[in-house]
DNA sequence: AGGGTTTACGTAACGCGTAACTATC
DNA sequence: GATAGTTACGCGTTACGTAAACCCT
């Protein structure tokens, strides 16, 4: 039988030029690369090289010899690929979130709802998030509007409201709430990974000057030593409600309030059924 | 590295159902292949069964590896035949006629004009040669006419006349030539792999009854025993002058005398120029 | 009890490395 | 002398078969 390593072999002499140099890249013996050869060309029946004393070349069988080789190789290795990528899929849960808020909130859930699933959860722009549902690159999305698409399920998640955080001496901090207009021209902090959110910022406050920090720890560092102005959101202020001075004002504008859902294809309802459940059960708590 | 031995063993567990099974008919026992499919779940980093105390099951993982791995096995093994293929397309000239005298006359010819090579003939349809000549299946053709076609070098071969064979007891014995309608509604000899000549007769002779013979020799032996009018050619009367107890009268149509051409692909005018000396010096012996 | 799989152990095959040889540049 | 390939020989890996144990139907 021809095995792969012998189309190996063969494919390195095709690629190195010679059997030495090839062996040398194999981390083989010259004699065990031609001894190979000398059997491989015996198992075909066909002469694969012009074999002058001193040196040995590929003729037009060889040739077309290694670039069928190569096929086969690249067959085989696709074949543990694949394998592999479908094994991961099978036993992990990928999330793509347009925000940082839902997947702090989904993530841990997941991991209580589906606790033999890995729970890998990634932030992307949502407007490709369509693509990678069919495309099965991800099972779940959390989106900022609801989705309408055949063969598309969509849930619901929960509403984000944003806030203003400045220090109590801030000319704002009196305010019983505030509009992004307030903050156009500001100079203000930003964590950079924002999703969705950086988006709304950029459209609506397009004057703002923002220091971004990519970092979520030396964000809230930030935020404490500062006297900058940032953002917040009830999300937020329940994690970190320890953030002394600071005043967190509600800001008035429909934007600053967003819906997120949360999407899956329909083959995999019976899949989410728990998590469909916790998403109604969230509702109304 | 996972080789193709496993693959092959995995395959066989999905086509035979149980390993046992697999193991017989892959005249191999039971525990070589079971350390074959954990040797490749190892590898693979991957289960490809479920495993019960008493049975083994492919799981997803392990359906979706055997259908990689038929496609590795099939291109391997199509590696193997397709090199055969073209070592041997190589080192043959294979010739497709129409008709069988041009045979007779290009293949010894062949043989001694290319004394390394083997020469194989093939009598087919020549509505279809230039397709097989293009295609590759084949690299001379013997035609019944000229052919002007880009890419085709395309010489005269020779002009064979059509004779017909009769005993000297015969009613058209005396003439000194016959037409094709004198013999409409005879009952005659023929040769069946006749090719192009047999297209003639069918067309220009629809009413004669003609008695197939298929084997050349016995149809020489019939020719000798019978009373019947065959044909013969020039071609054939030079190879078997011994025909005593026969008178040949020329067929007159010009139906009865073709001029065959003999045409190859240019890319190969290199290899043929032998054939191609050949052929010109034969024109004026 | 019988069929199916795995584990344990000894064996034989085989692919590999070292060394020696040949031939070319 | 350096480079490149083949042949010869011994070794280590490994795939295999046999035997036995396990387990379910």
């Amino acid at each position: 039988m021809i095995e792969i390593y012998m189309l190996v072999q063969l494919v390195a002499i095709a690629d190195y030029g010679t059997m030495s140099k090839a062996a040398e890249q194999l981390h083989l013996s010259q004699p065990a690369l031609s001894r190979t050869m000398a059997k491989l060309e015996d198992m075909m029946g066909v002469k694969l090289f012009t074999r002058g004393k001193n040196k040995v070349e590929l003729n037009e069988n060889g040739r077309l010899a290694v670039e069928l080789a190569r096929k086969v190789i690249d067959e085989n290795e696709a074949l543990v690929e694949r394998v592999r990528a479908f094994d991961l899929s099978r036993r992990t849960i990928s999330v793509c979130s347009c925000a940082p808020a839902p997947m702090w909130i989904i993530v841990p859930a997941l991991s209580e709802l589906f606790p033999e699933m890995k729970i890998t959860g990634e932030m992307k722009y949502h407007e490709d998030f369509l693509d990678e549902l069919t495309g099965g690159s991800c099972q779940l999305i959390i989106m900022p509007c609801e989705v309408e698409q055949e063969g598309i399920l969509c849930r619901r998640f929960f509403e984000e409201q944003l806030y203003l955080s400045v220090p109590p001496a801030h000319p704002l901090a009196g305010y019983s709430e505030v509009h992004f207009d307030d903050l156009d021209g500001e100079t203000m902090l930003l964590y950079s990974d924002l999703g969705y959110w950086h988006w709304v910022h950029r459209e609506l406050t397009p004057n703002t000057k923002y220091i971004l920090q990519s970092e979520y720890e030396a964000m809230n560092e930030l935020i404490k030593a500062s006297a900058l102005p940032c953002f917040a959101s009830d999300v937020t202020m329940n994690m970190r409600h320890g953030d002394v001075n600071r005043v967190n004002i509600p800001i008035a504008d429909d934007a600053a309030k967003t819906t997120f859902f949360c999407c899956w294809r329909k083959e995999n309802n019976r899949k989410f059924k728990a998590l469909a459940k916790w998403l109604e059960e969230r509702k109304t708590p």
